[in-house]
DNA sequence: CAGTGGTCTAGACCACGTG
DNA sequence: ACGTGGTCTAGACCACTGC
């Protein structure tokens, strides 16, 4: 704050939400940050303008722009690059992909994976899908089905709905052509990036169709795997129902 | 560091590991601070010393103190309280308590837990537990199954592993007397803070034995939940591995 | 009111990547 | 050589807690 002899947060010229209880001025950078992302103004692995840079257009200091930068990085929006500047985080990239897949193969080799689109229809959203993601039940949605397989043997049998209205072109054939994350499908296609997601997982026995499809004994166990995935701004965009093999593989978490 | 007029961190006194590649000096602060930690000058509750008061004692800037507790407060070491102090993290405090545990019901009200104690043992070691814990096989180890009753409904049977050397007064009687979290009493009894685990999970048929305890169907589909358990300086403390039912509860995890 | 952590600034220098 | 993020410092003021 150049003009302004104290450093009061609050007497500046009207950054972010006017008026407010009170928000740390990183806090509001980071709001505005965020703005920008899910505008679209900083594409997915691009880098965003330098910490100086940032700095100067909000009328802050370095180090309150890189404490609103740090919390963006913590929270993998953003990636920090040392001598090359921040980039907008992007399921493509090899570090990255299956940022959400926790299936591990127990003897650790990673494997070769196959994806087999088994269904791609549009839909009026089922109540349950509706509530998760905030629609309306006359909403249309599209619902997806797939088989991914782990070096050939039939593992995740996915169950996936989607938004009708922001995912417009997707179809079997273009899911058919495509090789790679389906996340890194929806940004570079649709635009819609996956920030975080929440998971309820279960065991659950296997039905005839799942146990034909994933080549198991009927009844046999399965973890069963409900993730629904937030955009910017905590938009919920996915429902994905799996049902996971867990023969020679298993779900890996670290807690703290 | 006062007495230096360039701010070279490697010149100083000689601070934590004297050689080294190179490692900024927040860092050698924390591992300073987690030596403290371990070699328990701070309990478990307790409030460390100020920053100011660190920044004396290690001759640093309190920035560079603040960017060490930082770290260890986003890892669950330290809590940090605005106006009070930064405490020793704890499995006592309801706040924390069941911190490792992430089944939760399906309704979102929280259960009346209770425990029941079936079984304590010492013996040497098994050749994977041994491996897990970082343990000889001819090392001793106690050996706990308990299970865990959620609104009195059996739903967790836990089989746990532990250190016969750092577990010596450990007794079914002190267990069956104590309430609480099996992680509180391991901190105030033993002087064993877990800061950290890592967990494995699949879909595992209930055997004869598991479904008569959890009073399931034989061959109903439970969670298998294998969990490591590290105290400070990443050493393993505790294996344990549980068998959830989740029929009306699931296990959460948010994804980043 | 004093003490704690929390925010913000300004400026210096370091490590890394690229030309 | 230059620009980027990374570290470190010193000092000011704010917000919260408890005496």
């Amino acid at each position: 704050m150049s003009d302004n002899s104290s450093n009061d947060p609050a007497s500046g010229p009207d950054r972010a939400g006017s008026s407010a209880a009170y928000s740390p001025l990183y806090q509001q950078i980071k709001s505005l940050l965020l703005q920008s992302l899910d505008r679209g103004e900083w594409k997915p692995g691009e880098s965003i303008p330098s910490e100086v840079e940032l700095a100067a257009r909000f009328q802050v200091s370095q180090g309150t722009v890189r404490k609103a930068i740090d919390e963006l990085a913590a929270e993998n929006l953003l990636l920090r690059r040392q001598g090359k500047g921040t980039f907008v985080a992007t399921h493509h990239e090899a570090k990255v992909r299956f940022r959400f897949l926790r299936l591990t193969p127990d003897d650790g080799k990673q494997p070769v994976s196959g994806s087999q689109i088994l269904d791609v229809r549009r839909v009026k959203a089922p109540v349950d899908v509706a509530r998760a993601l905030d629609m309306r039940a006359s909403d249309v949605v599209v619902n997806l089905r797939r088989l991914l397989s782990f070096d050939q043997v039939p593992t995740i049998l996915d169950d996936i709905w989607l938004p009708g209205a922001a995912f417009k072109g997707l179809t079997a054939e273009s899911l058919a052509r495509y090789r790679g994350p389906l996340y890194a499908l929806f940004e570079s296609e649709f635009g819609v990036s996956m920030v975080r997601a929440e998971e309820k997982i279960r065991a659950k026995a296997a039905g005839p169709e799942a146990a034909q499809l994933l080549q198991v004994e009927p009844n046999s166990p399965l973890l069963q795997v409900e993730r629904v995935s937030y955009t910017y701004g905590d938009r919920p965009m996915e429902l994905r129902r799996g049902l996971y093999v867990t023969e020679r593989f298993h779900y890996r978490n670290n807690l703290n």
